[in-house]
DNA sequence: AATAAAATTAAACAAATGATTAAAATACTT
DNA sequence: AAGTATTTTAATCATTTGTTTAATTTTATT
């Protein structure tokens, strides 16, 4: 137990720029991004980047793959969760979920932008799909109403979580509401929507 | 009667660029897009683009300004309708929306990730808030449930609408299911919204 | 048909950008 | 301390890319 903790963050060059690669591919893109942007970013020589990185892509597509995990490497956990029941699942999602948002706003326009463009699937192709179609959730709320298609939900769910934070440059820069307030309207939801999920489950077709 | 109608399409070199800017700017974004690639789309002269156009910019802002009012300017219209019913409103938004999702699949994200990137506002700032916050939709809203925050419910029933459209990329190029598939839920989904909504609007907070 | 205007083309330019190189500085090993 | 490996730096390269130019072709006007 005298040893010393491995909590200090990691100031190495490598980890700076990764550290800075995600900060800037996430607000600007694969294309918008130029390796002088992540070094500036880093405080790190040019050159540092294509050093530790090989190139600007094998970059991105580290940074991509931790993003998509960020974004449904926390969800999946829970649903195929085996000893949860529907009701608390959907509470435990909504909330933190939506706390994960709070931290990560422009995590899911990244992650899906990116995702379209580029010809790699980051590993979201072999875990994310079977994993799903087989889940406790899915079984879960076929139990709960025969009716409804657990593809349609799961959409509804994440749908009702995830968007709002696709529409925030709307609030933010255009619209009118600042981000302090956009933030608010975000935690007032987490409690909406587990009431709104249920409704939805209990709805008769 | 007899005058020749208006109906051909436009087949002006101006016109042709236009299309093919449409085209690549949705499908590669501002910065993935190169004006050769535009070129090459439309079939014509690499220099006719700034001949038409002045520069790439201005003929990315004159698409974006099209692709914001076809995402917006379809619905505010009918929300803002002072004849319709709530329920009407809902059940029309629900499927003419879906159509044109269906048709132009890629043009949320499209919008919400050049929205974000961009420093314009293309005209998006002036008509939508203040035009919705006063609008007969809001109105009904808090007329139907007084505990619903008509923001949170904007928010819940686009997002169920638009949502699936962002994750099409993972159910297409990623996920086992093709486009057809995706086509067929989606139509589906025209039917389960409206009954949703209802479900959330009549949910006892 | 002659002339002016508009449209199109091929070539080129300047700036930006991802990547590399070779030298210098730092850290590590013996 | 000497020698080796690793890291960092500044400069440079080769492409790419948005834009321009000047010449040519096409269209419109008189």
């Amino acid at each position: 137990m005298a040893t010393k903790k491995k909590v200090e963050v990691d100031t190495s060059t490598e980890e700076k720029i990764k550290e800075a690669a995600r900060k800037v591919f996430s607000q600007k893109g694969y294309f918008g991004t130029r390796t002088r942007d992540i070094a500036d970013e880093a405080g790190i020589n040019l050159a540092l980047v294509n050093y530790y990185f090989r190139s600007k892509e094998k970059l991105f597509d580290l940074v991509m793959q931790e993003k998509v995990y960020q974004l449904f490497g926390t969800i999946v956990p829970i649903l195929i969760n085996e000893s949860l029941s529907l009701g608390v699942k959907i509470e435990i999602i909504a909330d933190t979920y939506t706390d994960m948002l709070i931290e990560n706003p422009d995590l899911p326009i990244m992650v899906f932008n990116e995702l379209k463009h580029n010809p790699h699937d980051f590993g979201v192709k072999v875990q994310l799909m079977p994993a799903l179609l087989e889940s406790s959730f899915f079984r879960q709320i076929h139990a709960r109403n025969k009716d409804i298609n657990p593809v349609q939900f799961l959409l509804s769910i994440i749908g009702l979580i995830v968007f709002p934070f696709i529409t925030k440059p709307i609030f933010t820069s255009i619209g009118g509401i600042g981000k302090e307030e956009f933030y608010q309207l975000m935690n007032d939801r987490k409690r909406y929507i587990p009431i709104w999920v249920n409704a939805i489950l209990d709805a008769k077709i």
